[in-house]
DNA sequence: TCCATATGGAACATTCATGTTCCAAAATGG
DNA sequence: CCATTTTGGAACATGAATGTTCCATATGGA
């Protein structure tokens, strides 16, 4: 049969090389297949955020590719979650990076934070919504340079008296997710406009809701 | 055989009482098959919570019990899902109207939800955790008395002007779960001393994070 | 102590999701 | 337009969780 394209550099720790399997790294992926793995990885945050148990089937159906096509690109069901949580993880650093935590007043940086937060909310909920992914972000060895960034921001906020300084750094990071998930809840569910959801999680993260 | 405990009122909805199935009520139950049952219910609370996809046999081995015995007391997975959302919601309610959110300042009913809600996080983020048990919290049919009181007293502080005006009731509801739930997590993790979760989650939900 | 009640491990049947193969058909791109 | 690449539905094998039965054993309580 006609090789297929990266055919030949199929990685050595696939040791079968059934069917065409397309490479694990995109890099040697042709355009059309880097768009089949992107939809298929966006539809496994999307759909497994929702329900942990989703069926591969269901993934497929979301990413409106086979099943066939799935097992094309993960050998297997665990190989698509972690590749999943990796690309997820990518996604949320690029997003907090593109942020620019350490430019300007600290309060403005925070609320950069929060709209970046808002914005990859589902991905966050993917990653960190049940324990045990934590598990698999271990295992993908991710650079935890855009959670060392947020510590500082919080730290350098405590510090200028910015942040409340009687909670740990832990609280208010963990805060910060809680109210940017909830918020990007409420958007999904159209019960705030989803222009508006950073701002109503900015107004609550900064002053609560108790009125004085 | 004997007959046991209770059989002879097997519900015509059980169309093949199989086995010594005790009734799915529990006024029904014998003290020893009860304190089996809540074992289960609780075990299931917690585990689920945890890993939705957990198995029968992992429940089973939570609550101390036999996987013959959790199918002696529930028909299916379903079943015991949908029992133990019932029992979460009852336990959750419970909670709540010990609280008595109708009695005192609206700023010390507050404390006494948010105190109350961070006793049961657990099994609420069992109910409202994912959103695929939102379908069996509309099938248990349950009280919506708790929410209501919870909904009525936000208007009333928002009214009062001692919650912010300018965000929904929506919002603060679900500000205050994710706060709680936060709470309850940390505690949980042992990042905030048990104690003094409600302490932390209070001063975060009345005055923000951001100083001023 | 004794008997009624309750339990559970083993064994087995069933169901369903996953994993695999095939190759005709569809899609892509030059 | 056509060669090449990519896809996917059907069919099948596998494995794990669930559902069921049995009956010896454990437990509860009078």
């Amino acid at each position: 049969m006609n090789v297929p394209y990266g055919y030949l550099n199929v990685p050595e720790e696939c040791p079968d090389a059934r069917y065409d399997r397309p490479m694990t790294s995109t890099s040697a992926d042709s355009p059309t297949r880097s768009r089949t793995r992107r939809a298929i990885l966006a539809a496994a945050a999307t759909t497994l955020s929702r329900n942990r148990a989703a069926t591969l089937a269901e993934i497929a159906e979301a990413a409106q590719v086979g099943r066939t096509t799935v097992h094309r690109y993960f050998p297997d069901r665990d190989e698509l979650v972690k590749a999943t949580v990796a690309d997820s993880i990518d996604v949320i650093n690029q997003s907090i990076f593109d942020a620019k935590l350490d430019e300007g007043p600290t309060r403005e940086a925070m609320r950069r934070l929060i709209t970046a937060m808002v914005d990859t909310y589902e991905r966050m909920m993917f990653v960190w919504g049940e324990q045990g992914m934590l598990e698999l972000i271990d295992e993908a060895d991710t650079d935890d340079a855009a959670d060392r960034a947020v510590r500082d921001l919080i730290a350098r906020g405590q510090t200028e008296g910015v942040l409340d300084p009687e909670v740990s750094v832990d609280w208010i990071q963990q805060t910060l997710w809680a109210l940017t998930y909830t918020g990007g809840e409420a958007g999904a569910k159209g019960q705030l406009p989803r222009h508006g959801v950073a701002a109503v999680v900015i107004r609550t993260f900064e002053r609560g809701i108790v009125v004085g």
